[in-house]
Order: C-alpha cells, then structure tokens, then sequence
DNA sequence: TCAAAAGTGTTCGTAGTACACCCATGT
DNA sequence: ACATGGGTGTACTACGAACACTTTTGA
C-alpha cells in the first residue's frame, strides 16, 4: 500500500514584487539557475520544502537566501499549486506558489542555486505582461491551461522561463488585477504609505493602460474606501505636494 | 542534502457539493472515517496522490471511490492548499483541497477508509455555515486562521470535523460566495439548466437570507449576462411555469 | 375566480465618469 | 508668471433596489 502513495518533491516558489521610487517602476525578481534541470535559464525563485517547516517558513527563508532581506514585516500570499506531471521533465515536483509583496526594492545576491539574481521591469506588450532587463524579456501567455501544457514540453529554449514558470506568472498576473478593486494588495509594494498617483501608476500598469487615462478625482472617489489618509505629505517633485495614504487593514 | 528535503504526504481533499431538487437544498458531502486517526470521526473526502497521478485524476478516482460516479463531464476546481503543521497530529500532510460541483445528487457508498457516506445538508445559523444530517451537526468558524490553528490541537472531539476540515470548509464557503456575482460555478449542482428561482435559492443560502429577499426581476436585470437562455420551460410546481437557463461557458 | 409563481415595467437613489475649476509648489 | 501636478466640485449617466402591474398556470 505505502508503495503507490508518491511522495513527490515539494517546491515553493515565489514570486517577489516590489517597486522602484527612482524609475516609478514595478519589478519581479527572477534568478538564473546553476544547477540542471534548466542550466542557466532564468526562473522565479524556488526552493525546496524542509522537514519541519510550514510553507510560509520555506518562503521567509527563501527571501533571506535569495535577497539577503530579513524581513519583520511582510505580505506573502498563496497563489496556487500547480501540480500538472508535464511541468517538470525529469523528476515529479509540485510547486506551491506564493506571491510576496516588498515594501522596498532591496539590492539583490545571488544565493544558493543561482548564478545570477536580477529584478526585471514589469510592463505590458499588446495583449500580455513582459518582463524586462536589457535585452531580455519574457512574457505571460494567452492560451489556457491545457494549451499551455500541452505544448510546454516542446518549447524548451533559452529564450523562456525554466518549467511553467510563464504560466505561473501569468496566473500571477491575473489574480493581482482581479483584486485591483477589492483587496489591491499589490500596493503594499509602495511601502507604509503612497501617494494616489503612485497607486494609479501600478493600476495602470496591470490595467494595460496610461497613467493618465485614469482620472484622480475620480480615482480617489472609487478607491478611498481601501485606504486611510496618511496624515502628512511628501514633496519629490514639481507640482502641489501630494497627500499620503496607507492600506486599510482589511477585515 | 536530501534528507533534510521533507516529502509529506500529498492528501486531496475534495469537497463534494450537489442538489436535492425534491427538498430544494445544498448538500455537501462527507464520510465517517474507517481508520486512524480521527477514527469514527466525519470528515471530507480524501486519498492520497498516488504515483503517475495528476491532482485532477485523483479527484476523479476519489468521487469514483466515494460515490461510485463516474463522470464524463463534471466540474472540479483548486480551492487552496493547506500546509499548517498542526493540521494533522501524527505524521505531516499537505492537504490539496478541491471542490467539485456534481450536477446531480447521487446515491452514495461508502467507499475504501469510510464506514459511512451520506449527504449533509448545507444551511445557515446565524453568523455561520452549517453541515445537518438528522442530529449531526458541523458548523464553520468566524475565527481567522491563526487563531483556528492555534486553537485546533485543543479541540478534538466527535463533534469535530477531523483534521482541520472545518477550517477547509470555511474557506470553500467564503470562497463561493465570493464568486455568486461574476463566476457562480456553484450553479453548476443545478445540472445542465436550471430556473432563476432554483438559483436564487443557492444564492440566498450562501447569502444567509431568504429565497423571497432576492428579488426575481431584480435578480434577472443584475445576473443575466451570467447565463443563457435555455429554451424551453419546466414545468414541476403550480404558477407560471418558468423559463431555463444555463450558465454561460467563461470566457 | 383566486392563489401562486414568473415575467415586465417604472421610479428612485446611489455610485461611477467626464470635465471644469481652484490650490500649492518649483523654476 | 507660468507650468505642473494635486485637490474639489458639478453635471451627466448607468445600474441596482424597491415595488407596482401583467401573465400563466393549478386548484
């Protein structure tokens, strides 16, 4: 009996938000592999489950391992688990994902298992998201699930992310913008407090839209709701200083 | 290094949901455990992940076990994953939870690691869910999930849920109602067609309100892009008899 | 013919959108 | 002073809530 229950190896990945002040810019960290499967490719930053250790421990340790960043306060959330057999070539792997949003774009070290660890700029081509640093990029996918694994095993290649990370990121992608308008918690990669327009910059971006072309009166109207007024405010640039704002703790 | 690498057991859990069309009401259901641990005890439907076995093929095997139903078409979707090292008391499980919508209320047998299988009929009392079978009870917890587990050790009884299936079903309550407004797959226990009032039963439960609060034209102006008409009409009760419809395919 | 349930239509209030106008700062 | 961006206010529109009214069946 004990011999047909599998007990395949456990991955945690994490996909890992944060925003740059300087370049008003989203970024997502991804990591170049040093080990096989998938030398040298880039992918989001995985590792495995330990004994005596709950998911959000393994995701703790991994943004420690990865960034060097020892976190008091922080926002992970679980995403999803993909356990489709066609996502890793070799030996069976689920992956728990979770999503983590920074409060701060922190300086990256490459950590055990990666030869490289970058943030790249997140922005939108057409109808998908790209990634972006220099000349690389990768983008999320169109297609659905059964398309997308059905024709994975064939699109192994430099120019995409190891296993079904793009289909990770997609999902990633997706649920971020569906909960814009009810629980944004994306906006927790501001940091403590924002100001309106910081916030319709990231809605922007995942709304595939511009900055302008969503209304701050009109903004603010839709959207107080989630947020509490920050008292004071900041002064960066040209222009009347704008107000501060923080997530409403929810519930 | 691999033996520090944790390999717990993979548990699907899968909760069923149907429809009593005699009696007009939800029923979810579960199974009194044959073994070790939480012997006797109800529970949700569970099995391990084998070898060479997808998450979507063990759901399918489970309700072929458990109800002795074999589906060609039938729609089962990933509610989350529990990794909380309390969730079990002897050896660490994760539990994949599912849930699937039958569009018919089978006949039940108790299969493999249950003694018994029967539908629960799902209803409200006050702030909560609650599971009935003639003198059985199970309701959901307000408590959040720190709390919940903090908590879980202490509360073994027979009047429990085993492991933390409460916990499970409370997130699959919340889940649902959350989606009643733009993706009911919940509807989907009402079979290929069904009547507005027959949807608005399953809405006013989930609502924890009654089937005349929800008012029918109303009802029809706010949710109707969400299905299709079905043609013709049923024709079961006294009054006008009402028209069909089906949920419109996603996407 | 009356009750019950389904369906249609109308009014009203609220919430989102478009846009004009005022305020505070840097150059 | 003027450009830039933030903030306020107003008119218009759309959609959901409340509810009256009509239609179709069974008893």
């Amino acid at each position: 009996m004990a011999n047909i229950l599998e007990r395949p190896l456990i991955t945690i990945t994490n996909i890992i938000w944060s925003f740059d002040r300087a370049t008003q810019q989203i970024q997502v960290l991804l990591v170049k592999r040093a080990h096989a499967p998938f030398k040298d490719s880039w992918a989001l930053p995985e590792t495995f489950m330990r004994a005596n250790e709950s998911a959000d421990e393994a995701t703790l340790r991994l943004i420690k391992e990865k960034i060097g960043l020892t976190l008091t306060e922080f926002h992970t959330e679980q995403l999803a688990t993909f356990t489709d057999r066609r996502r890793t070539t070799d030996e069976r792997a689920l992956s728990l994902a979770y999503m983590t949003f920074l409060p701060e774009m922190s300086p990256l070290q490459a950590g055990y298992g990666a030869t490289d660890a970058r943030w790249f700029t997140f922005g939108f081509l057409k109808k998908t998201y790209q990634l972006s640093n220099q000349q690389l990029h990768f983008q999320t996918t169109n297609a659905t699930a059964d398309q997308y694994y059905q024709k994975l095993p064939a699109t192994k290649s430099a120019e995409q992310l190891a296993f079904d990370h793009q289909w990770i990121l997609t999902v990633a992608c997706q649920r971020i913008l569906n909960k814009l308008d009810y629980q944004p918690n994306i906006l927790m990669i501001l940091g403590a407090s924002f100001t309106l327009r910081e916030a319709r910059t990231i809605y922007a971006i995942f709304r595939k839209t511009t900055l302008n072309a969503i209304d701050n009166s009109n903004f603010k109207k839709t959207h107080q709701h989630l947020f509490l007024e920050a008292g004071t405010t900041s002064q960066l640039r040209v222009g009347r200083p704008a107000r501060l704002y923080r997530l409403k703790p929810q519930n």
